[in-house]
DNA sequence: ATGCCTGCCAACGGCAGA
């Protein structure tokens, strides 16, 4: 099976490139955060017409999550439950499918916008929540995955130079600390191949040609438990889909599993 | 060449993204 993660920065400005992407790249499973796309607006009937499934939370303008299945989409779960409010208001973050035997979480996890503002406190509540709606999966006998944007870089590599990120978010020990808890349910982080150079980002800012000078970030993860990970056979960074006109800021991450 | 932000709407400016 083939399952993957991609923030496509809104379905609708992205579906030419996601349609052939999906026939190009095999892929069964794909979790999609950031469709900027209503339930009602998503293009479900072109999904469809590939044999493609669809599990989708989203409200518009902002956020929007989604998993696509071509193996089968049951237990479908919309929302984080137990998740906190931003400005009253509970945001379309998180979608949860079984598809194929495995079962996923697609998550876009809050930005934070910098330290001590309250979408900080929002997102590190929000990795909180995530951690106790993701323990029985964690311990459970079948593949379990939570693969998204997380808006965290695990570790100083993985971002193209630490020195410029004094005081940002991102980065920091709390939200750093927050991922270490779920790796402690028995998460494990996938790290994929990078395709070129030494390291995986999976995210390059618009401005300042930062894909050209691979001024990148991997904040796009996939935290498997032990079944999970075990059939695993392959993970990488599909960084052609940033290449070109019309491109999200962020790649696909590919995962390839023996199931 | 991978190329100097992009997408959305309360729209012709502002917000969010990270």
């Amino acid at each position: 099976m083939r399952i993957a993660t991609w923030n496509i920065n809104s379905i609708t400005a992205r579906l030419p490139r996601l349609l052939a992407w999906l026939e190009s790249s095999g892929t069964d499973v794909v979790c999609l955060q950031e469709l900027k796309c209503s339930a009602e607006a998503f293009p479900a009937e072109a999904l469809r017409e590939l044999g493609y499934e669809a599990a989708v939370h989203g409200t518009g303008r902002w956020n929007g999550v989604a998993v696509l299945s071509r193996v089968g989409l049951s237990e479908v779960v919309t929302g984080l439950p137990g998740g906190p409010t931003f400005d009253g208001l509970q945001e379309p973050r998180a979608v949860a499918a079984t598809c194929g035997g495995v079962r996923v979480w697609s998550v876009y996890v809050p930005n934070g916008r910098e330290v001590g503002h309250p979408h900080f406190a929002y997102k590190l509540a929000w990795l909180e929540a995530l951690r106790k709606a993701a323990e029985p999966g964690a311990a459970g006998a079948l593949p379990f995955a939570v693969l998204g944007d997380y808006n965290v870089a695990p570790t100083d590599d993985d971002v193209w130079d630490i020195s410029l990120f004094d005081g940002a978010t991102h980065v920091t020990a709390a939200e750093r600390e927050a991922l270490s808890a779920l790796r402690e349910l028995g998460l494990a982080d996938v790290v994929p191949r990078p395709l070129k150079y030494d390291r995986p980002f999976t995210y390059w800012d618009y401005r300042e040609l930062g894909f050209p000078k691979n001024k990148g970030m991997r904040i796009d993860l996939v935290y498997g438990n032990a079944p999970f990970t075990a059939a695993v056979r392959d993970s990488y960074v599909d960084r052609e889909e940033r290449k070109g006109k019309g491109a999200s800021d962020h790649a696909p991450v590919i995962v390839d599993l023996d199931v």
